[in-house]
DNA sequence: ACCTGTGGCTGATCAC
DNA sequence: GTGATCAGCCAC
């Protein structure tokens, strides 16, 4: 890796930095990796600032003319606290603020695999998730560990005077071991917090700091997407908690592919699973499953002056914002405030055709928006170093060279690695202009936001007039894509190509990368695809959301298969089939029960309905009425009761865990309806052909 | 304490 | 019943 791009990676080019850590007052303590493998710690005097409007008398002035054209230094983190308000801007990290103040960053220098990672896993005496457990009371069952060497070792433990032994060994295979980063699956939410409660019932503190410090914990919130995630945000000196639920969270949000996102869940979808029961082989898990999902945060901990553990949770908007602010710090400019939010219209999305459609093609802009902010000088106007366009060009040129040297890559660490390289830069790349409507981004521009946008819709509305003119049917647009049959004289894409580029400007490249055999098209951005290789492709909310009971699913899954297929009698057999099912009660309740993740904690539900701004819901009341301590971010899964189709939901729910197979009440008639409905919904688009039409 | 953006579909609840 | 509103999930 080139770390000569300062505006990227900082302009300290310190390598082996493995973590870094403020002591409150006016000192950072940097861990560092020798070159024998050892880790050192070195000491640097650093004061807490924040950007000030104003010119206090020991403040630095900044150059230009932005509104925080004060540099203040602080003696220590309480002096930076009191001094908040009065229009100030400063990190709440102090870890970021030393990072952004010296240009260093983590891990220059060094490769994913000399990173020293651990992976825990732990077994209770009852499951964690089970409505009655307790970490105060339950004992473990079994710790397992391993690391990125290949080292392994476990403790069972049957007695509480073997659960004290495996704590205390816990501590010190850390400290022997010396890991950089500790992995786990639930980390956060369930495996730290119950080693900490064992740990307390036996009068033990978790001494995992790098300097002997005990791990420390405070509330904190993730936001993925849709999702809040509530947790303890734990932390320990001189090292980082990686926890696999989160990143796998992080990586569903771009594929919507996961299942579910339990340990077994997660690494069968990345076919990572280990066979058996044995504790060690859900640590083997954790391992291979944490490779795959942070070899791109590694890259960004390069670049980003933030912790290892932090640069994962942050937002990318965010993260973009710190590297505007260290870029004008460095360079003593002064820099805008916050800008005032408003609303900006988004981009074009439109349905011309609804039903089945043979012989499909897919057309699209490659990289549409950043293309469009290069192409058409849309960047942010205060930027007044030219930051934004700078970046966001070398990132484009550093991802077609990481993509280059991943192709001809020789050995699969070198693979992964300009994977991993590759894929951060798109991250960052399609991030840009997000950005531009970031209300917290200090270079952050809504009428540049706008013009992308409207510039966008003018391309695809050029494209899409150009390919009906050319005798091609549009049948779905998003954005930046186009779904269409091609005229009858199109035989390959080389015969629409040209024309296409020539309704574009220079710099909008069109690429006509997928041809299918058919596509349903049903709702605008819900459509399915049938592959020439006869895979299926659903997309979609009303056709693939996990909002959506199994049974649901499924059986829109393999109906919509059947419309692509022109399999009319099938789609009728398939849902007298699942009514049978459900009459006859031969599933798992699993399959009828559905999943949702709470959003807000409970005491804010309770709120919202105290002031009748939201309608009561079957998750939140069976969250409540268990009595246990869910917070927002938790998944509730839930069937409904009784014997008629018409009930009240959140009255008739009940916890999937209380229900029993030998007395099953699962309100027949109501999933009934369900399936009957959608069917209804969907049977229409594989007509039978009818008696009448046979004869003839 | 934390936070990229807009557009769109669906089910559940509730006021009318 | 109907329409409005909200929450949740998804596409890009």
């Amino acid at each position: 890796m080139d770390f000569a791009n300062i505006a990227l990676f900082g302009e300290n080019p310190q390598e082996g930095i493995v973590a870094v850590d403020f002591d409150g007052e006016a000192t950072a303590r940097v861990f560092v990796r020798a070159p024998d493998g050892t880790t050192r710690g070195e000491e640097h005097a650093f004061q807490p600032f924040a950007w000030s409007p104003g010119g206090a008398e020991d403040a630095t002035p900044l150059a230009g003319g932005h509104p925080l054209g004060w540099l203040r230094e602080f003696p220590n983190w309480k002096a930076l606290t009191a001094a908040r308000g009065e229009g100030a801007f400063s990190f709440s990290d102090p870890v970021q603020q030393f990072l952004t103040r010296t240009g260093r960053t983590l891990f220059k220098g060094m490769t994913f695999e000399s990173l020293r990672r651990l992976q825990i896993h732990i077994e209770t005496t009852r499951p964690p998730d089970s409505p009655h457990s307790d970490p105060e009371r339950d004992p473990l069952a079994a710790i397992a560990l391993t690391d990125a060497t290949g080292w392994e070792e476990q403790f069972a433990i049957t007695s509480p005077a073997e659960e004290r032994v495996a704590l205390e060994r816990l501590g010190s295979v850390i400290t022997e071991r010396d890991p950089d980063v500790i992995e786990g699956h639930n980390l956060f939410r369930a495996t730290l917090p119950y080693l900490a409660a064992r740990a307390r019932h036996h009068k033990l503190r978790l001494r995992w700091g790098r300097d002997g410090s005990p791990v420390t914990s405070r509330p904190s919130r993730l936001q993925i997407a849709e999702k809040t995630i509530q947790y303890p945000r734990a932390g320990v000196r001189g090292r980082h908690f990686v926890d696999t639920y989160v990143l796998a969270q992080y990586y569903d949000v771009g594929t919507r592919e996961l299942e579910g996102f339990s340990l077994a869940e997660v690494a069968a979808h990345f076919g990572l699973a280990e066979a058996g029961t044995d504790p060690l082989a859900r640590a083997r898990e954790v391992r291979a499953l944490a490779a795959s999902l942070s070899a791109s945060y590694f890259v960004q901990a390069q670049i980003f002056p933030y912790n290892y553990q932090d640069v994962i949770v942050r937002g990318n908007a965010t993260k973009i914002d710190a590297l505007f602010l260290r870029e004008y710090l460095r360079r003593g400019h002064s820099v805008p405030g916050t800008p005032e939010s408003r609303a900006f219209e988004g981009g074009y999305t439109d349905i011309f055709f609804t039903g089945v459609a043979p012989d499909v093609w897919h057309c699209d802009v490659a990289s549409l928006y950043p293309s469009v902010m290069l192409r058409f000088g849309l960047l942010p106007e205060n930027d007044t170093l030219g930051v934004f366009g700078g970046l966001l060009g070398d990132l484009r040129k550093f991802r077609v060279e990481a993509k280059r040297r991943m192709r001809v890559a020789e050995t699969e660490i070198e693979r992964r690695h300009f994977s991993a390289l590759q894929n951060t830069f798109k991250i960052l790349i399609n991030s840009f202009y997000g950005y531009l409507g970031f209300a917290q981004g200090h270079f952050a521009d809504y009428a540049a936001a706008a013009a992308v946008t409207a510039k966008g819709r003018e391309l695809l509305r050029a494209m899409v007039e150009w390919l009906e003119g050319a005798g091609a049917r549009v049948i779905e647009i998003d954005t930046d894509g186009i779904y269409f049959q091609p005229p009858a004289n199109a035989k390959d894409a080389a015969d629409l190509d040209a024309g296409l580029r020539a309704v574009l400007p220079d710099g909008i490249e069109v690429e006509f990368d997928e041809r299918y055999a058919a596509m349903f098209s049903y709702k605008a951005k819900n459509y399915a695809l049938l592959g020439l290789d006869g895979r299926i492709t659903l997309k979609g909310a009303a056709l693939k959301s996990r909002g959506m009971e199994p049974f649901l699913r499924e059986y829109l899954q393999l109906a919509v298969g059947h419309i692509l297929r022109d399999e009319p009698a099938a789609v009728t057999a398939l849902r007298d089939r699942f009514e049978a099912a459900i009459r006859q009660r031969a599933w798992p309740i699993s399959r009828l029960a559905k999943t949702e993740s709470l959003q807000d904690s409970l005491a804010a539900y309770q709120k919202k309905i105290a002031a009748s701004s939201r309608n009561r819901s079957a998750a939140f009341e069976l969250a409540l009425a268990s009595g246990r301590d869910y917070q927002a971010g938790d998944a509730v899964t839930y069937y409904v009761t009784g014997t008629k189709k018409k009930i009240v939901a959140y009255e008739a729910a009940r916890l999937v865990e209380m229900w029993r197979a030998d007395a099953r009440d699962e309100n027949v008639e109501y999933y009934v309806a369900k399936l009957n409905e959608l069917h209804a919904k969907f049977a229409p688009f594989a007509p039978e052909p009818s008696p009448q039409g046979m004869l003839l």
